[in-house]
DNA sequence: GTTCTAGAAC
DNA sequence: GTTCTAGAAC
């Protein structure tokens, strides 16, 4: 292209208990990592080389391989000497022996350069609110009318940056914390309607607790996804053509979206926003896993664990999940599909 | 997760 | 020549 982009994009790996400042890694650049003055920690269980840590800023995840013998885990899972795994945002890397929390923070910021006597204060982000509730608080603004807002037409030059709130792969925490998303809440869940949705109807149904994924899921979240289960048959309860379409509940398998979210989808599939193979195989395979298979794995053995070559899956053929007839492509696939719709 | 697009498939 | 898929996105 015709200009030269500055901004950096970097990955922040954050202290979880004792906040030393979050340490800075670049894209594609190998930080090792341990004990030492830089983590401040100082347990000898901890080598001073204990992990080797990789940012790719693009994709929205770091690789982490354990060097130290001592156990470096992902959220509860060990990594092992001389394995690697990812770490994505909503996610806890234990540096060492369940201890040393650690979260990745993806952001576009170019960081300022500062003086050496500011450098220790931590950083203010001043420059985020810039569209929605600026200024005046102080009168009560109970208007159900959604007056429209301001004119943001200010073009790329200053200090305006739309969503620097994060990787895309936060989207849904961000999605379902605005009030025009949501559809439904309670004191545990929320639902929206997901914004790029695979059928005529397709909601989420998410926790307001922060579960990263399925991996994360413990015994004690059994209730937590029953309610889950009930919120979303009453998504379909008060869905006006629940009586003509047929409805599926589950989770991706391996979701790319951050935050558990049980999908509540129309088995129509008729929608624009179905475009490729990936799509169709991620609701008509087991990459798709009812919620009631998932509450009984966790009630059964106190976790949720996945099949291995559940990802190949999406690379199956395109096959009609009510016939079973194979398509070519995806324009014939939604071609076959409209001879399943209801009349 | 989407967008974009090169080049494979038709 | 057009349609369609699949991999990169700095």
């Amino acid at each position: 292209s015709a200009y030269i982009n500055l901004r950096m994009s970097v990955c922040l790996l954050v202290s979880e208990d004792d906040p030393h400042k979050p340490i800075q890694l670049h894209h594609q650049q190998p930080v090792t990592l341990g004990r030492g003055p830089e983590t401040k920690i100082k347990d000898k269980k901890c080598s001073r080389e204990q992990v080797e840590l990789r940012a790719d800023c693009n994709r929205g995840f770091i690789t982490v391989k354990q060097l130290g013998v001592n156990p470096t885990n992902v959220d509860g899972v060990v990594v092992g000497k001389g394995n690697q795994v990812s770490v994505k945002p909503g996610q806890r890397l234990y540096l060492v022996n369940q201890q040393y929390p650690y979260t990745v923070r993806f952001t576009e910021d170019t960081p300022t350069p500062r003086s050496a006597a500011e450098k220790s204060k931590p950083s203010k982000r001043a420059h985020r609110m810039s569209s929605e509730g600026n200024g005046e608080k102080s009168s009560e603004h109970h208007r159900m009318s959604d007056d429209s807002p301001p004119p943001k037409k200010t073009l790329p030059s200053g200090s305006d940056k739309p969503e620097s709130a994060g990787h895309w792969s936060q989207g849904l925490k961000v999605s379902m914390q605005d009030p025009k998303m949501q559809v439904y809440k309670d004191d545990r869940v929320v639902v929206i309607k997901d914004k790029y949705p695979k059928a005529r109807y397709h909601w989420l149904v998410l926790p307001w607790d922060s579960i990263s994924s399925l991996k994360a899921l413990r015994s004690e979240h059994v209730e937590l996804l029953k309610h889950m289960q009930r919120v979303g048959d009453q998504m379909l309860q008060q869905c006006p053509d629940a009586h003509k379409l047929s409805f599926r509940l589950g989770y991706h398998a391996i979701p790319s979206m951050s935050h558990v979210h049980l999908h509540v989808i129309s088995q129509d599939f008729d929608s624009p926003c179905l475009k490729n193979k990936k799509h169709w195989n991620s609701f008509t395979t087991d990459y798709f896993v009812e919620s009631r298979d998932v509450i009984a794995m966790l009630e059964h053995d106190g976790k949720v664990t996945v099949k291995e070559g559940t990802s190949e899956l999406l690379k199956l053929p395109l096959r009609c999940h009510l016939c079973r007839k194979e398509q070519p492509t995806i324009p014939k696939l939604k071609e076959h599909l409209k001879t399943h719709l209801p009349s």
